[in-house]
DNA sequence: TTTATTTACTGGCATATGCCACTATATAAT
DNA sequence: ATTATATAGTGGCATATGCCAGTAAATAAA
């Protein structure tokens, strides 16, 4: 009976998306256990480290985050010493997200896991291949997307 | 500058899977809102419908989650009367996940909702396209991959 | 300049998801 | 039958993520 034998995924993209952020993502944090950082810490780190000192509110953007989820995602790193949010000078509603010393030390370190992780994913998955779906996905994850899907 | 231009999702399949995960769940969820209902909790009650009446430790693995996580996941869903555990009878130790009549009931009318935002999905993203994604999207979802990524 | 509006962030509450320790069963090994 | 081991769930704790209300500050409007 096709009820049993098709999955929500098979039909539902957002569900297929999920599921499979599931399963990489443990992969990727299995790989990354000895660094202490989750890949999504990690993530966070290395698109600080990219983003010079943006805000967090254009930090948000980037990464396509809620403003005040990506404040919650930031307490264990801040509090762990890695990351410290500095007031702008000029507007002082802002706030600009840095890597501490101890922050660009961590991310270097977990840089060689991480490497690893991607290895074995380009490895199983294939190296164009994932360069194709990471084009995908970024796709989705644009605005312009969002506004055609919400016009559509 | 590249370190400015590129984000970790130009190189990161796993930062861009989750961003294009809140994207789009996001979307998604914005079209369900009139049912009250988040896409997750419809992908579950829909996996449960599916999967007629699957124990705890089925489910959590058809949706590639961990058993706990899904016990937690479930308990609004409980709570709300869409969702019974049912204990079983040979086995003690396990617990049957079904739908209330309400629950079918709820599913059944967020279905529109959903039917909505995956045609505007399709619309933007493309029929064959999202048809392909899906099944990109449910390899990596895949025992089999999770097998191959730790070996390789 | 005084007021209205927009913008950036914070704090509280809720769901999503995972780990670990612990309990209850069931199954295999002796 | 008794013991060892494996399996299914539960509860507590922690991170990931989002919404909403409230605060502070900048900006536009009157």
């Amino acid at each position: 009976m096709t009820k049993e034998d098709i999955g929500v995924w098979d039909v539902c993209t957002n569900s297929a998306l999920r599921r499979a952020s599931r399963q990489l993502s443990q992969l990727y944090d299995d790989v990354l256990a000895p660094s202490g950082l989750k890949i999504t810490q990690f993530t966070l780190l290395s698109q600080i480290w990219r983003s010079g000192d943006a805000s967090l509110k254009t930090l948000a953007d980037l990464m396509v985050m809620d403003l005040s989820a990506l404040g919650h995602t930031l307490k264990p790193l801040i509090r762990d010493g890695y990351v410290e949010l500095v007031p702008d000078r000029s507007d002082r509603r802002v706030k600009r997200v840095q890597l501490t010393k101890l922050g660009v030390q961590k991310q270097e370190d977990a840089l060689a896991l991480w490497t690893e992780a991607q290895a074995r994913f380009e490895k199983s998955y294939g190296k164009a291949q994932s360069k194709a779906l990471r084009k995908d996905l970024n796709l989705i994850a644009a605005s312009s997307f969002a506004d055609a899907f919400r016009s559509g």
